[in-house]
DNA sequence: TCTGGGGTCCTAGGACCC
DNA sequence: TCTGGGGTCCTAGGACCC
């Protein structure tokens, strides 16, 4: 296993609701709940089909957590103060403390609004006080963080993404986590094989049934047995993520594969019935789309769809045209061909359309035609 | 009134080409 | 005519993550 590296993961403290507490001080040490768009002040009230996005400590204590339907939580804290997403302000705060990050530690890899991995091999002095050295980096960036929004997170260094990220959440909120190869036993192997990046609930629910339910028993697992229920490459994996191996290195730049738009009804709709609804929003999504390509600078040649209906199945259908576009109208053409090919007997709850095989586009006023090149 | 929205990656079969 | 293989693109579904 290769320890020479110095890999910090930053995560942000119950970020959104943290966004919101900025706002509204007389909130803080109540349990609030961010989520949802058509929101009622009291979580009890609510009415309507959001999730969870974030929850304060104070409410997690309720037993909500992100994820969880509103009204599911509306029962388990019905006091609770709701407040709806706004992603605007997310955005602004996720690039300020990326910002700071990135003026002490330039390479920093991006793992959505509220998280990053930060390569600090080239900040720390080599052999043994290596160690020290990341914890008074790790301490400089959550100072950094701070400074520049007001806002806490939680820090894990250790010598790779996957083990940092598990020693991010050993402390949290607020936490400075050091976890060295010498500390994976005691430290690593006691969590829920769970707690593994890549493994969600369905490898998870594999993994109990063959009697594996911590890290350290995964570690301990034969790897045969491993190959032989996972396969040759995710039973690797296993094993060596189990043991705190990690070679992925940090990727401070990555270009976008495919943009999306998805809009779950407030009731299921019916494919004839209301058509004339379903019409209405399948073109406002395609409008969306088509702008944030154009925001986005990209072009794109594959067109989905995507349909989920009352059972919650989900079916997905995409048809590639001839050359990359934007345009609003061929998405919405392209796609409305999508939806021919899809048996329409149930209600619908969701319908998205997605674009993807992306390439460059020009900048709007720009002369030149991108179909030409 | 269980279960949002925006992504990435992987698998797997068939078409098609060399 | 049969056999063999590699590579890439397209499509559908699913697991997983934030």
């Amino acid at each position: 296993m290769n320890t020479s590296r110095t890999i910090a993961h930053l995560d942000m403290d119950a970020f959104y609701a943290s966004v919101e507490l900025l706002r509204r001080p007389d909130l803080r040490g109540l349990p609030v709940v961010i989520g949802g768009i058509n929101t009622t002040p009291r979580l009890g009230d609510y009415v309507g089909r959001g999730v969870i996005t974030t929850a304060t400590y104070e409410a997690r204590a309720f037993g909500v957590h992100s994820g969880m339907g509103l009204m599911k939580a509306a029962k388990l804290a019905p006091d609770a103060v709701l407040l709806p997403v706004d992603f605007e302000q997310y955005r602004h705060y996720s690039r300020l403390f990326k910002a700071a990050v990135r003026a002490i530690a330039p390479l920093v890899e991006d793992r959505g609004i509220d998280e990053i991995y930060v390569d600090l091999t080239p900040l720390v002095t080599p052999g043994t006080p290596r160690w020290d050295d990341a914890r008074a980096l790790g301490a400089r960036l959550r100072a950094a963080v701070l400074a520049a929004t007001g806002l806490s997170c939680s820090v894990g260094i250790t010598p790779n993404k996957l083990l940092s990220k598990l020693a991010s959440e050993l402390d949290k909120p607020g936490g400075l986590t050091v976890v060295t190869s010498a500390d994976i036993e005691t430290r690593i192997w006691p969590l829920p094989a769970r707690r593994i990046n890549g493994i969600g609930p369905k490898a998870a629910e594999r993994l109990t049934a063959l009697g594996v339910n911590t890290i350290g028993e995964l570690a301990n697992a034969d790897l045969s047995m491993l190959i032989t229920h996972f396969g040759a490459h995710t039973g690797g994996w296993l094993h060596r993520a189990a043991h705190g191996d990690d070679d992925r290195e940090v990727v401070t730049e990555s270009e976008i594969k495919s943009v999306s738009r998805e809009t779950t009804f407030d009731r299921d709709l019916h494919a004839v019935h209301d058509r004339a609804a379903l019409s209405r929003i399948f073109t406002d999504l395609c409008t969306r789309l088509s702008d944030d390509l154009v925001r986005k600078q990209v072009a794109g040649k594959t067109i989905g769809l995507k349909l989920r209906f009352d059972d919650f199945k989900t079916v997905t259908r995409d048809q590639t045209i001839s050359a990359p576009t934007q345009d609003a109208q061929l998405i919405r053409r392209t796609a409305g061909a999508c939806l021919k090919r899809v048996t329409l007997d149930r209600r619908i709850r969701l319908l998205g359309v997605r674009i993807g095989t992306l390439t460059p586009a020009p900048m709007p006023g720009d002369e030149t035609d991108f179909r030409l090149l």
